[in-house]
DNA sequence: AAATTATAAATTATCAATAATCTATAATCT
DNA sequence: AGATTATAGATTATTGATAATTTATAATTT
């Protein structure tokens, strides 16, 4: 019996919460619920079929993520985010991702940092793919990949933990950046800065890190 | 009526949820929940005399914090936290609020930065006279205001949001800086990091806010 | 005796019903 | 009329009971 590897192998039985909090997450990407529209707990719980219960824990979960704001015995609303808001996401992220990319650089070995950037190199392959196929959905995964498997090296698990919180990925599932030259371009930033990392260019790879994600957010912005 | 002032009024309603995850916190702060234990929703239910419901919201709440893991049908546990565990936690606490002083000196005009740095003497007193009274709750509590003192000051919420998450006064309230040298040192930095940002000198300030929290961290591994 | 399978106890996940609270509308008062 | 106070309807918060699942223990098999 050779199982159990920490973990990983856990977790797989499905809990109602986690598809509720998906459909409600996806009627909003949807935008079958608006910024500022109300989340109505028994509406939904006879919508899918589940009781009250499991729907309060969703809800509770979106809360977490930043999407939906919660006041209690009035109810929950869809959070409306301002420029401001997505610039400010964006600016912790790029604060933490930063972070990352310096331990990564300052800390790891050389077998360690190796392994990173032919872990990027994989990722990136995989994200040509999926752009010459025009799916959009495979490439933002994959997109989160990249910028996971940096924070990943690190080992910093806090680190791991609060940007998940701040990918804008859990918000806006597919964005704006429909055309090819957006992901082109996107490539071009990512390329980039997986050499700055196999070449411990640390200043370099900050610059194009800042860089990528400010041209991620003008695009939520302006789309 | 002129009340209705934002967000901070508000959510003043008690719920259930808030006192139980505070009574279980208090358990684990007082040893009575040792790492790894388990933490049974019915158990508690009984001990506080609620039911089963408000308990499961307490626990993920204490979850999202990073006090507690919970793996689906089979329960939670309080999370063993490593030295690691503490180092990782205070490294992006120092990422997070240096960041937050940059943004601070760098954004903030003359009227606003005067405002903060009243504020942060403000606090400053209150400190004085918690440490003389050996009031250890209030002074950790007045420490926190001071640090959410700058963040705020930036207005950047999901930075505070994000901080709140790795700030470790949640997960102990109390700490092992009971004696008075040290509470004497922590105020010293305080101060020096007051004068720093009111004198827009942001080197100084950030050095200051990395020695401050660096030994609070290593006052926590050793205590 | 070791391993496997059944059974029982404990615990979590969910449900359905009720209580508490809020919101909007109607009634009352000045 | 304008403001204030009741009332009704909608929604959240909580409860107590039940179903699903896991864990520990006993029974069975080889």
């Amino acid at each position: 019996m050779v199982h159990e590897n920490g973990a990983a192998e856990l977790q797989h039985r499905k809990v109602f919460r986690e598809e509720i909090r998906n459909a409600i997450r996806e009627a909003i990407f949807a935008g079958e619920l608006k910024p500022g529209d109300r989340i109505i707990e028994t509406y939904w719980a006879k919508e899918l079929g589940v009781s009250q219960g499991p729907v309060r824990e969703a809800i509770r979960d979106l809360e977490a993520m930043g999407l939906v704001e919660t006041v209690p015995f009035k109810g929950s609303r869809v959070r409306s985010l301002s420029e401001k808001d997505i610039r400010d996401n964006y600016s912790v992220r790029i604060c933490l991702e930063s972070k990352s990319i310096r331990d990564a650089i300052q800390n790891l070995d050389d077998p360690a940092l190796e392994q990173l950037v032919t872990r990027l190199r994989t990722i990136l392959c995989e994200m040509e793919t999926s752009a010459g196929e025009g799916d959009l959905r495979s490439f933002t995964e994959q997109d989160a990949a990249f910028h996971r498997a940096i924070i990943d090296a690190t080992g910093n698990q806090v680190l791991l933990r609060l940007w998940e919180q701040c990918n804008m990925r859990n918000w806006f599932m597919f964005s704006a950046l429909t055309d090819a030259k957006s992901l082109r371009k996107l490539q071009a930033g990512h390329k980039k800065l997986t050499e700055a990392i196999c070449q411990r260019n640390l200043r370099s790879a900050t610059a194009t890190l800042e860089d990528h994600l400010t041209s991620l957010m003008d695009s939520f912005i302006r789309g």
